[in-house]
DNA sequence: CTGAAAGCGCTTACAG
DNA sequence: CTGAAAGCGCTTACAG
């Protein structure tokens, strides 16, 4: 492996003009670049990054905190991230968080110790404490939560209109029993959809608090425990589920039980992963632009990064309204 | 942010001691660590790895080649790689390819660059040519496929076997139509798999070549579009699918067909991913240890690059098959 | 057990 | 436009 040394001896010129050719070609001459680019061919140079980014203090990569990369909604943000990741020259790191705070923070060793620049949290916590302005300790930008903030960028939709929408849809169909299956409790998005829920209920005259809500955890196997919970004694005639993965277990669960969709209830979930077609019934949801809120996070990081952006934006993405086969007018 | 100077100065001893205190703390005499903490303590001071890294000239980075991190199966995976990583002091870097030999030649530059010390290729394709012994440039595992090689370490699961046990379940339950969705054409993962499918039907006394093959490409749309191209001249009693995305995607085109599952054309599926059991039906299917083979994977990478093995361990994990509600007996 | 010092391979401010 | 040289913050072989 040959080094910035041997290339700029090959040459004859400078180790300087060699990471020049290398950094700001337009710095050269005409002739300096004919002789560096064939002393580069001729020893197959290759520049150790590593040296470069330690002696820029730079590591030109990204962490991505997902709570659960297996998730099919965060592998497409993280698609996402990946792609405008790569054409702002940076790499991803990967940080399997399980939502669990305590790996959260470990992760933010791999900033405090220089090897990744800066942060992409898909979750709802903060890896660290906040400074006394109340600000991030380390370039941060949060995706996909429903949190709004002047201390760092953000990239969401807007949970509450969409879920107020879905369930909307719902009540227009003629749905008064409607209940609903929750994310995680302290999550900001589970409030803000279930805020939206309860105007929408609200607007068609229904009062939120006669209807049943199930905690669950985004995951299918939640969705299809809380088919299980649903009262049997005054039974919902459709549940909406704040996410996709829910939604397919739920009715699954259902069915178990007998219960069939949407002819016994109707079943709305959100995100609209890919599955979400396939599903049996398709799935009635919220389309998110999965893959643009991940570019978008991404997007932001690197003019954290890289430029003097300091208003911290906040982004918020257009959603659209799915409807499939998993919802009905109710029977009765 | 103070440096290791810094930290010396305030405690009264060398850099290199404050190097030995963080990386050889058993070289160090009780006092002296002592000091030395209690330095670090109050300069609040966290190592620059980057600096560390480089003049150790390692990353302590792992690259990831994935054709489809959305793919759920692909997606567990990581989670292993990753689980494995982290504890063997790795961070994991994440190429997402799309199957494309060129992304996945590009991302080999984060290796020839020093900023990842090797690759796990999830794929099939190589993404270097290999040299004039038939090695790999840089230190490589390639897990998943069905390839075995003394040039390399592979981890990989017996594709012909279960593929095979898979078909036999079909032949035993009286189908001797069987259509096979399959993988890439390229994929040796394929081929194997088609192997044990046919050598299942010779074994069942049935001709394989008067079965329909249609070659999808792993994800659930072809699955879905496969079920269009299902004979109906001649329908198949049983489908063999090549993993379990296609399997959703084509019982969701079967069921637009109006033909239902298992009731008209029994389906199996590979993999058993999550989705597998909460899908209608739930698949019948093989079930590999996919968080181990990133694990295993991440293992022989690191013994690779931090020990002194040479002989390329080819790890086969063991397999499951699990039955479920898409099968049964045909009809006729 | 500890320190002085060279070295890892780049970048860049400065001078010309 | 180009070069000489200092510097980035660690690690480690060597000497004591």
């Amino acid at each position: 492996m040959s080094n910035i040394r041997e290339v700029a001896k090959h040459a004859g010129v400078s180790t300087a003009t060699i990471s020049r050719y290398l950094s700001h070609p337009e710095k050269l001459s005409a002739k300096t670049t004919e002789v560096v680019k064939n002393a580069i061919d001729a020893l197959n140079y290759e520049p150790n990054l590593l040296a470069r980014n330690f002696s820029k203090s730079r590591a030109y990569a990204v962490l991505v905190l997902v709570p659960d990369i297996a998730n099919p909604f965060f592998s497409r943000v993280i698609k996402g991230i990946e792609d405008e990741a790569q054409r702002k020259g940076y790499s991803v790191l990967l940080g399997n968080t399980r939502y669990c705070n305590e790996r959260e923070r470990s992760y933010l060793q791999l900033v405090k110790t220089r090897q990744a620049d800066g942060i992409i949290q898909l979750s709802y916590n903060l890896p660290f404490p906040l400074d006394d302005e109340g600000c991030p300790p380390v370039p941060f930008v949060q995706a996909c939560e429903s949190i709004t903030t002047d201390k760092f960028p953000t990239v969401k939709i807007n949970n509450l209109g969409a879920a107020k929408a879905l369930t909307s849809h719902l009540t227009q169909l003629g749905h008064t029993n409607i209940a609903c299956i929750l994310g995680p409790r302290q999550s900001p998005l589970t409030k803000d959809r279930l805020q939206g829920y309860r105007e929408a209920l609200e607007n068609a005259g229904i009062n939120p608090s006669e209807q049943q809500l199930i905690y669950g955890d985004f995951s299918m196997l939640s969705g299809f425990n809380a088919a299980f919970e649903i009262s049997s004694s005054r039974p919902p005639t459709a549940i909406f589920c704040m996410n996709d993965d829910m939604a397919i277990g739920l009715i699954r669960g259902l069915r178990d039980r007998g219960i069939s969709v949407p002819d016994d209830i109707s079943v709305v979930g959100f995100d609209d992963i890919e599955q979400a077609k396939y599903s049996d019934p398709p799935l009635t949801t919220v389309s998110q632009p999965t893959e643009a809120l991940g570019r978008q996070a991404m997007a932001y990081l690197y003019e954290l990064l890289d430029t003097d952006m300091t208003n911290n934006p906040q982004a918020e993405l257009p959603t659209e309204l799915v409807f499939r086969a998993s919802t009905a007018a109710p029977k009765r």
